[in-house]
DNA sequence: AATTATATGATTGACTCCAATCATATAATG
DNA sequence: CATTATATGATTGGAGTCAATCATATAATT
């Protein structure tokens, strides 16, 4: 029998926060939780997924953003996502010492990941404000990790706002890697003000940075500006650069790095 | 065909590391990586889950410390462990509302986990160290999450170090929940010099303290003494008074909460 | 109010996972 | 070197999971 909307919906949500607070969540305890059957359980959690945050195994379904659950795609045949070949790009340009800091976003998150397999590393310093780059890189060998303290956004699950800015401080990286929701003629954005905020702190504390945004984010303008084109910025990205000019960005080949 | 020792631990130690970095892994996958037939991927993930680390799921296995997998062992019919108990009774002293401090640690995770059920929570603010809690909170309604910043240690999956206890510098807390390795006689120490010394510096910050410690703690005594059994400090513990007592635990009852 | 759309649960056959058992090759032990 | 211990892979029966399909009840739409 078919059920009211709002009720769908408030379920699905239940779902999603009964699944990120237990990392992960059988199918059949899911039924007994939101006393359903299984089929609906398997619709509710498709749904879910299709929105993100989670990812679904055999018998169940993960919190994404503490899983850095990503072989999945590589593993399944398919040619390597963007985003993994955005993230080789970016590893091969880390130095292999010195400080890096490295931004929120499932592309930098593959980049730590990326980052983990390289085995030449002796003193690299990576500062991070993302927990799931955090618990990624936290079993890589040869990586100082720091973390700059904060509040912790949701959404992003990285830590934002004032405190996050003011940790900066004393950092200074020779490369800055980050991530952002929106690329046009103008530049990077981003569509929340915290978040471009702290983008543009870490700006001023590194010597190069390199935006990594794949081209799905193409002509898409947010809110909150981030950064123009002008040099330090680089940017790694799959698009092809005649699809770049067609959205009026035009990078010299020192600026633009294919993936 | 039998394969010398050595060579089975590092291969677990792998299986280990491979969890940590993927979060996830699916039997099948651990087969592959570890060119291991599906008999031995489930002997070495059983064999990994009894030393700790990970905890195995329906078609594969998990990392635990980014996973708040509690589910399982409450689900499976047993008692509620001590740990679930201790962190029960935590919750009930939190404040409605003010700053709270929470440690890293399983119990202090099992804590973070009891909290996300309170629902009458308004305006409260908790502070942590402990990516584990982080992750857990962070879905949590009326609840404010802040992460110190810092050096990240692998085991502990927290953060610690000179910057670690600078960023608790301008945080004054209602109540501190704190774990440790070991409690006797003289009080709660941990193994970790870090991880003591950044434990007295909140304990600096606090008005109140709330050591959580399970009863496999009791006369264990290890090499960095943390607080002694003056005020402010609470203990919350599964053990009882008369074990306590055998080890030279005595606390007026406004000291000593039991689960 | 009539019609359409859809959320749900039941069923089914294929697939996957798992624990137990067993034979075997090789390390560990003496 | 002889003996024991054990790590491994194959097999197998049983249980769990999944995607697809279908009938139905009820919300949404007109």
């Amino acid at each position: 029998m078919r059920v009211p909307q709002h009720l769908v919906d408030r379920r699905r949500e239940e779902l999603r926060s009964l699944i990120r607070r237990d990392g992960f969540l059988p199918v059949a305890e899911i039924c007994r939780r939101l006393d359903v059957s299984e089929a609906t359980a398997r619709r509710d959690l498709a749904a879910v997924e299709a929105n993100g945050h989670i990812t679904r195994t055999y018998g169940g379904a993960l919190a994404d953003y503490n899983s850095a659950f990503a072989s999945h795609d590589e593993r399944s045949g398919r040619a390597r996502p963007a985003k993994a070949r955005i993230a080789e790009q970016a590893v091969a340009r880390m130095p292999r010492t010195g400080t890096i800091f490295l931004d929120a976003g499932t592309t930098l998150q593959a980049t730590a990941r990326a980052l983990t397999q390289r085995g030449d590393l002796t003193g690299l310093v990576v500062v991070t404000n993302s927990l799931a780059a955090a618990s990624v890189l936290g079993a890589a060998k040869g990586v100082e990790l720091h973390v700059v303290g904060g509040e912790f956004l949701n959404r992003q699950a990285a830590l934002m706002g004032p405190r996050a800015i003011k940790a900066l401080g004393k950092w200074s990286f020779t490369a800055a890697f980050l991530g952002g929701e929106g690329m046009d003629a103008a530049g990077i954005s981003n569509s929340h003000a915290s978040v471009a905020a702290f983008q543009q702190s870490v700006l001023r504390h590194a010597q190069r940075v390199f935006f990594c945004l794949d081209a799905s984010k193409l002509g898409r303008a947010t809110p909150h500006r981030v950064a123009g084109w002008a040099r330090p910025t680089v940017l790694i990205t799959d698009a092809t650069p005649a699809r770049l000019a067609a959205s009026g960005i035009k990078l010299p080949p020192s600026q633009l790095l294919r993936a």
